[in-house]
DNA sequence: TAGCCTCGATTGAACGTTCTGTCAAGAGAG
DNA sequence: CTCTCTTGACAGAACGTTCAATCGAGGCTA
């Protein structure tokens, strides 16, 4: 049809459509081939060697990069009343990051520790370091009580987990209705009494 | 060697090894019948039908079920300090599900929506009803301020994934040294401060 | 006791299919 | 004519699965 324009970016979009849908040993070249409306899979070999390294352009390239915290220097003083609920709303919004790259990713990483380390440096590493020490610079700042950032950097972070995984994949864990919004709300209020300075 | 006792079960071990480690696609019945040191892989089909039915069986017959809140009416009435760090310790516990069950299940649930809710009704969703109850209960107690109880025991769950997944999946996300008692004790910390009462 | 039969369990060989990857030939543009 | 891209055919291996043949233990008959 319209983009024998690039012929690359074609492959690499229907790679990650079949990678994505069922996993590294379950898509073939022939329905890459197919999803990619080739005449021949012979032409993927044109432009990737293999499918292992076709496989590893196609995570590189759709791997999201979490831009939400990519400067984090201004981000710092701001309180965190305002912040968490930005991280959050990032968090669940997932811009690019949606729920066939995190299939695709999180499917790999169970058993591939490259494929892991490659998405935590990517994401949730990012993530889980800004909030390290952002929630330092906060104690700091006497606005939230001296604690263990390490813990509770990962506990904002996991306390979205389980409403995300709902959505993602475990329709059966979301069930009883509360949204996104009414989940980030009431878990930002309960991360941020528990943390107040005078408690 | 010893077990010609129980071929079938023999099989299944061998069958669940192999699907942990290399996933349904993945694992072969020429490995399976390999790690369980078979003679030939036609073996296998004297005990199952075929693939699919092997794989289903090691799933209903490895995938755990929480005993922690078997029986939920005496914790009913626990102190959350009490009960809180009692449920986080079972969660990292895992006595049953150990890393091969949870890398067999999660690998395949992104893409398998029965077996999503297969591990979804065996335990997440077991904890989060239990919690949702006992959070309500506790709260009619006067022992935490009113709140929906459906986001808190999302957040209760969900601050401990990150150290969970970090040490079963992504190392990299732990690697600051923190240990799973000492971030148990600072999210109970944070969670029950945030509940209290008079917050 | 000896010979025969039965039956669940096991085996190696083979089936048809599907997989990744190769190759020589050709199309199209400059 | 040359170079880049594309093609269908194909090789070789691996896949899940089937099959006929075989094994050994136990029962039946003489």
């Amino acid at each position: 049809m319209a983009e024998e324009l690039d012929r690359r970016a074609q492959i690499l979009d229907a790679a990650f459509e079949e990678f994505a849908a069922k996993g590294f040993k379950g898509a073939t070249i022939k329905s890459i081939a197919g999803t990619a409306r080739l005449q021949s899979p012979a032409l993927i070999y044109w432009y990737f060697p293999d499918k292992e390294a076709l496989f590893r352009e196609v995570l590189s390239s759709r791997i999201p990069v979490v831009r939400a915290v990519a400067d984090p220097t201004p981000l710092l003083d701001l309180p965190p009343e305002e912040l968490l609920p930005r991280i959050g709303r990032a968090y669940f919004a997932f811009e690019q990051l949606d729920t066939r790259t995190l299939r695709l990713v999180v499917g790999e990483a169970v058993r591939r520790p490259e494929v892991a380390e490659m998405f935590v440096k990517s994401g949730p590493g990012k993530v889980l370091d800004f909030l390290k020490t952002y929630l330092e610079h906060q104690v700091e700042l006497g606005r939230l009580r001296p604690h263990d950032v390490r813990s509770s950097a990962r506990a904002f972070m996991g306390m979205l987990i389980p409403q995300l995984a709902g959505r993602l994949f475990l329709p059966t864990l979301t069930e009883d209705g509360l949204t996104d919004e009414e989940h980030l709300k009431t878990s930002v209020n309960v991360f941020l009494s528990g943390l107040r300075p005078d408690s």
